[in-house]
DNA sequence: ACCTGAACACCGTTCAAGT
DNA sequence: ACCTGAACACCGTTCAAGT
């Protein structure tokens, strides 16, 4: 009892413990938390501030996986869709994680530096720091939204009898994919790319948009 | 005390109440809404099953006020377009509670409404099952995306001293634009339409995408 | 049918006490 | 410094009792 030569806990161990009940479960709590750990749950705030931190935790620890060391910068394109894959990656190994990050506000090193490196391939391939800003957000919400869709239950929407046939069509072929948030976050990653030259194409005035 | 001869409750004004909390502090409790509505929070039983249900109800009432009504089928892209914009503006009124949405199948039928509708539109355009699910997704992972960016701080980053010039740069023009976020909601609903247009073109054959 | 209040098994967090 | 166990104010949900 009381306090042991070695500590029984760690930032560290505590990130590790969590993330692997909210994986397996969506969430946890702290009782559960301290039992995964052998320890009390009092014990936890020796280490942690309180169930928030261990959240924030958790994302770095997702973030970290972000691998930008080889980004192939032949083309922007090929640079962009390497850098949001592996950002999309990321996040779906940990579906059931994004939910509760989605609360809070991203603000931290290890995102950054995605945002750094995007926006200096983009500032390379000629886009102005307008344009560059536009192109950053709709990346993100894209890469963010397929995320969440990932982490939906995997059947996302449910159709009933006064739905269309054509909607109970897709769902029944499509449902069943296990790919099938993963394949449309591809194809629609091909997508924003494709339509993202364009806007670099016609971006020399300042694309009026109607509200 | 007791039941009274009018009741106090509905689905509705729980609906309403809860949305007004979660609006206003980005969550809710029974008790909280009870006291609100007047009622013990037992009471809240009677007309709902319980606090999921509760957040389906809201789900609701966020996207009863999508109008698909007018929607302009003269092309599949302009309808498209308007859909999706009016989900978004449904969406963003109440940017708080899009976090609470994100774990819960979709099951509301007002949500299935607007689903239905584009998979009527992409039927119409020529899309098969398979691709039509994947332009769904991908339409609803972009809007439900931006619509979390418009809920985000207006200060959504943060660059340090290790940012590079080029994010900076775009920073600085670009944030303090109170439109921003609209504005790239707009223009990256263009990009993905003239995106899905091309992917219609080609997917005859079942388009193979690296894994 | 619809509201109440008591009750249950939880939760996150605090804190004195131990080493 | 680091763990414990008791304690606090909560939470969502159930249910007998009232009309």
């Amino acid at each position: 009892m009381a306090r042991p030569s070695k500590p029984k806990l760690s930032t560290q161990s505590i990130a590790d413990t969590a993330l692997k009940l909210v994986d397996a479960h969506g969430e946890f709590t702290l009782p559960q938390l301290a039992k995964e750990l052998s320890v009390s749950a009092s014990s936890l705030y020796n280490h942690v501030q309180g169930k928030t931190e261990i959240i924030e935790l958790m994302r770095g620890q997702a973030m970290s996986a972000i691998s930008l060391a080889h980004v192939d910068s032949s083309s922007w394109q090929e640079a962009v869709r390497q850098i949001a894959t592996s950002y999309w990656e990321s996040y779906s190994k940990h579906p059931k994680l994004i939910p509760l990050l989605t609360s809070h506000t991203v603000r931290d090193r290890t995102a950054l530096r995605v945002y750094d490196a995007l926006a200096k391939v983009l500032e390379q391939a000629g886009f102005n720091p307008s344009s560059l800003l536009h192109a950053i957000t709709i990346i993100d919400s894209f890469v963010l939204g397929s995320a969440l869709d990932a982490a939906a239950p995997s059947v996302v929407w449910e159709a009933d009898e006064e739905s269309s046939h054509a909607f109970k069509e897709a769902l029944n072929g499509g449902l069943r994919d296990p790919h099938r948030s993963e394949k449309s976050f591809l194809i629609g990653l091909k997508v924003v790319l494709a339509g993202l030259e364009s806007l670099l194409l016609h971006h020399t005035d300042d694309h009026s948009v109607r509200t």
